[in-house]
Formats: structure tokens, sequence, C-alpha cells
DNA sequence: AGCTGACCGATTGTCGGACAAAAACTTGCC
DNA sequence: GGCAAGTTTTTGTCCGACAATCGGTCAGCT
């Protein structure tokens, strides 16, 4: 006689998966507003407390947002909802620089490609305007910081590639800051970020995907040496460098 | 005399960013348990409930988590926490093969790749246990299924890294099961597709990462191969296969 | 001794109601 | 029509309560 350990889950976990499924199921379309909390627990036939539990767990996947105190509106979860949260996750599992590194290896210079077909006038104007002002940044003998991280952002937003977008960016988020560390004691290392970062951005202007993911792989490739040269181990543990 | 907007968050996220610090920090480990909710209450001058709220939050985000009506215990957010939610806003962000498909091509050989080099002696064997219970179950003319995602999970485990292993993991949740629905039309494609999945396996049984990766190119590119013969579009929208 | 079962405190899940502050809506006025 | 004041809703927070469950104690039975 096999007996599986039931579970009953506790109602507020029924009332939010309940929630999800209506939203899933396009009932509920993204910009709607829910019922109010009041309304939601007379319908599933449970206390108000029981849906603001509830809620809270939607409301931290990302699939409900709330702005000040109005009512909750069903959205869709974006990148910077859950990028914060596989970065936070990737820290407790400990993961290490050489991690990290061999799969932004791979999907930095896929980025590149394919923003060098799809990137729309607007995104090259974004690029260029980032590649100046870090440009800029670097003559005047200060990290780049903050700007190479939205220069990754930018060329994989110009790919028009949303699985790389989301998968992209936990990676990047945890990676790009970790160089503030040691690019101040490597200035040669600042000025080569700056002319990666220039053939990049000429690959996807001149739609020569390509010279892109040549140099964006040139790129990545000069962060591990970097890494190495400032003497610091390939399996060296990452902490996070940007608070989300 | 400029007045910002000042935003004040509600208590109840306070509590959950609080708690988040300090489990971020260290102060409390994995695997220990938090305080009780009116210890916690007490400590941070809230009402009970307030607590509840801020702690359904860190639940859904995987960092602590209530087995039956125990203590809640401090965890380390698995892969099997954050996939779900990733392929679900994958799902509402309306990816199409296409865009899954590129992502794919690079990952899954990468992971191939590093197999090779890492892979655990267990590891193999399980690998070799799935190809087998593939073959047999193709064998008989039964679509590979959930077999062919469990294959793909297996390669990225054994590929001992971590952020390879989240990063890939809400992909393949979406994009092999999207074959279930065409692999019955061409059985040939199954056969393909063992044959592709014990070339990758040989490569990693003998060290060769060359081999691994190059069969598992191969596999990936067969997987939109198949998807044209089945007459489907590139840009078809991709629905959730497997409820998670 | 080892196991059983009753008892008891602690904790969680759920409920009901309450109230201030903010938002949304209605009404009356120009 | 547009605007200002008042009214209703809704949210955020609190309080108190109780059944169910968990964990442990402790006497009683074999």
């Amino acid at each position: 006689m096999e007996i599986e350990k039931l579970k009953v889950p506790p109602a507020y976990q029924a009332v939010s998966t309940e929630l999800q499924k209506h939203i899933l199921s396009g009932a509920l379309k993204p910009g709607e507003p829910l019922p109010s909390e009041i309304e939601l627990a007379a319908k599933f036939g449970v206390n108000r407390s029981t849906v603001r539990e509830g809620i809270r767990q939607l409301e931290s996947e990302g699939l409900v947002r709330r702005e000040g105190r109005k009512r909750l509106l069903v959205t869709v979860p974006h990148s910077a909802d859950l990028a914060p949260r596989t970065t936070r996750a990737l820290v407790m599992h400990e993961v290490t620089f050489h991690e990290l590194w061999e799969v932004a290896m791979v999907l930095e210079p896929l980025a590149a490609q394919l923003a060098a077909d799809a990137a729309s006038d607007a995104q090259i104007a974004a690029l260029k305007a980032n590649l100046d002002a870090t440009a800029a940044i670097v003559e005047r003998g200060i990290s780049p910081g903050k700007l190479d991280l939205e220069f990754h952002s930018l060329v994989s937003a110009a790919a028009a590639n949303k699985v790389l977008l989301l998968s992209r960016e936990p990676v990047g988020l945890l990676l790009y800051p970790a160089f503030e560390t040691f690019q101040m004691q490597l200035p040669q290392a600042a000025r080569r970020l700056v002319d990666a970062h220039r053939e990049v951005v000429a690959g996807i202007e001149r739609r020569d995907g390509a010279h892109a993911e040549l140099w964006m792989r040139k790129h990545v490739a000069d962060l591990k040496r970097g890494w190495e040269l400032a003497g610091l181990s390939i399996d060296q543990r990452i902490e996070p460098g940007v608070t989300p």
C-alpha cells in the first residue's frame, strides 16, 4: 500500500494560484485592474487577510503591480522584475567568475550579432550616446561603471530577442560591476574596453554581424584577461555589485 | 524649493526587504529557522498580519521555505523555484520559436562541451540511462516527451556551471515540450533525436568536448528543421507545454 | 526498556472586525 | 463645460480570537 505524502496547500496559496490561472488564461489582460480585495475575498469565500497574503505572492512575481495605494494592475513581468531575483540566486549559489564568464562568452557575442541585424536607428543612436559618454569618462580616468553595464543591456535590447534579453540580464548585472574593482588599477583596460565597444557599435551600424560578434567576443575575452592580470582567481566568488 | 514625490513603501515591503538583507548578509544562514511570526512582529514593531504579508513575498521568491505548518527555513533559491517564473514571463512576452531557438543554439552546445570536461561518473550513468529509456520509447513509436527535456537538463547539470544551469532551464522548459506536437508526425525526427543524443553522450563519456558540442549543435539545429518540416512558422508563438 | 497515548505549550492558518489615509467618485456651483 | 467640496471605496495596518497542527513531556502499558 503506497501512501503519498498528500499536501494540502494553505488557502492563501490557493488564492495565488487561482488568480494566476485567471491572468495566464487571458481572462485578465495586462493593464486591467483586479477586483478589489473585498470583492476577491467574497468571490473566493475567504477572509480579506487571506486574499492579501495571496496577492503578495503575485506581486513579488511581477504578475501584478501596485502603484501607490491604487488598485492592482495586471502586468507582464519585466526583465527588471526577474533579473534581480535570478541575480540573488546566483550570488547565494556562490557562483564563480569563471562560471559567469563562460556563459557571457556565448550570450554577449550572440547579442551583438543579432543586434547588427535588428537594431533600430534609435537604438543605434542610444549605443553611440553610451559610447561617447563612456569614452569621455574614461578619458578623465574614471571607471566606466554603470555605463559598461548599460552598454551591454543596450546591445541585447537591440537584438530584438526577448529570450536573450531575459537570459542575459542576470549575468550582466553580476559580471560587469565586478570590474569596477580592478579597472582602476589597469588604465589600459579601460581604453581597450572603449575600443571594443566602438568596434561593436561600428559593426552594428554597418549591419556587419560578424564584425560586431567578433569584437564582442574579444571584449568578453578581455574581461577574463583583465581579471587575471589584476591577480584575481578565476574561481573567485562574485559579490553583488549593484544593489537592485 | 524642490519637493520630490517621496515614496513611502508599505510596511510589509519594509519587512520583506529587511529580512532579505538579513539573509543576504549571512546573518541567517540557509537551513536555519526564522524567528516565529510573533517574535518578528515584536522585533519590527508591526502587527503579525503585516509580518505575514512580508513573509509571503520572500516565500514566493524562494528565499524561505515552509514545510507543513512548521517554522520557516532559510533556503537558497533553487532552479526549480526560478525557472517557472521566467518561463511564465517568456510566455507572457509572447516569445517566438525563433527567439527561443537562437538562444538554445548557443547555450546547449556550451553545456555539452562543458559537460565533457566536468561530468561525474554518476552523471554520465544518468545520461546513459536517459538515453536507453529514450531509445526504448522511440522504438515503440512513442514521442520522447519529458525524456528529451530531462536529457538536456542532465547535460547542463553535468556541465558544473550553475549560471548556465539557471540560464538554460527556462529556455529548455519552453522549447522541448513544443516538439511533442509534431514529433508524432515525423517518425524519422525521433530517430535523429536519439542518434544525436547518443553522440552527445558518447562525446561526454570520451571527454571529447568538441564532439559533444558539435552533435549538440546539430541536434538543436535539427529541432528547427523539424519545426519547419512540420509546416510551423518560425515566428509562431510558444505556448507553455508542461505545467510547472 | 521500549512503545503508546494523553496532555500541553507554541506556532501557524484563518477569521472577524476596526480605523486612518489615500484614491475614486459624485455632486453642486460657476 | 470645468472646477471645488464632499462622499464612498479601497488600501494599509492594527487588534483580538480560535482551530489545527507541531513538538515535547510524561505517565502508563506490555
